[in-house]
DNA sequence: ATAATATGTGAATATATCTTCATATGTTCA
DNA sequence: TGAACATATGAAGATATATTCACATATTAT
């Protein structure tokens, strides 16, 4: 049954699906997870979440680290922030940005050992 | 100089600027890791992964604990190959794939555990 | 040999994503 | 108050991505 090594409708590995059905995460929490991993599919958010690890800094800094335009840092921020990547704090007109969670840094460091293997 | 508190072209905060700047990885590593994060980003391939983790399984196997159609499920497997997340082994007609870097598992783990908070 | 099976892939379409541009809001400076 | 500045955002265009459909290839069964 479990090693039928025939798969059409009829016939899958059956112990090996259900095995791998148990104790899987939920639909929305995948959902979920992969809108995070979305926010680190992209080089420009990339560099900001890497310098962001490192220390706070405002909009424009970002903008300079990462070569893109402030209006392009924005919506980057805007989507890091629904996601509850980065958080912010406001000083007078400059906005000083943040990772809001040490997994973040986390993932980078692991892509990056990932790629460098 | 470092805490200027102004931000246009040519008073940002320097000092915070080069410090982010310094050490930081390559455009290639970084384009590259957007890359496996992108794979990362899709709740079918996230399932794929997941179901890897635990077990080698076939194409239709995958198939089946997606819900994904088997064209589908080869397309993403495609793009997890040339990225080397996933690799296989031939068996007659078969094909059983296996995540290809522990580094993929601790990526899905570390994200889920973020989400989890 | 013929049919059935498991997988792979090109083309096409639908959807999502990224960047820019224009402009809005709120803050500081003169 | 008025000008300059930092940031935020809606709309639009360009590009990327996901899925399906049709079909190709290779393997096994009858």
């Amino acid at each position: 049954m479990s090693d039928s090594a025939l798969c059409d409708l009829h016939l899958v590995h059956e112990d090996a699906v259900h095995s791998a059905m148990k104790g899987r995460a939920s639909d929305d929490d995948l959902t979920h997870l992969a809108d995070v991993f979305g926010m680190l599919a992209n080089p420009g958010r990339l560099r900001i979440v890497e310098a962001l690890s490192r220390q706070e800094l405002c909009v424009c800094d970002l903008s300079a680290v990462t070569g893109l335009s402030q209006s392009a840092v924005s919506h980057h921020l805007r989507h890091l922030r629904q996601l509850r990547l980065v958080a912010f704090r406001k000083e007078g007109r400059m906005a000083y940005y943040r990772l809001d969670d040490a997994h973040v840094a986390q993932l980078l460091h692991t892509g990056l050992e990932h790629i460098r293997e």
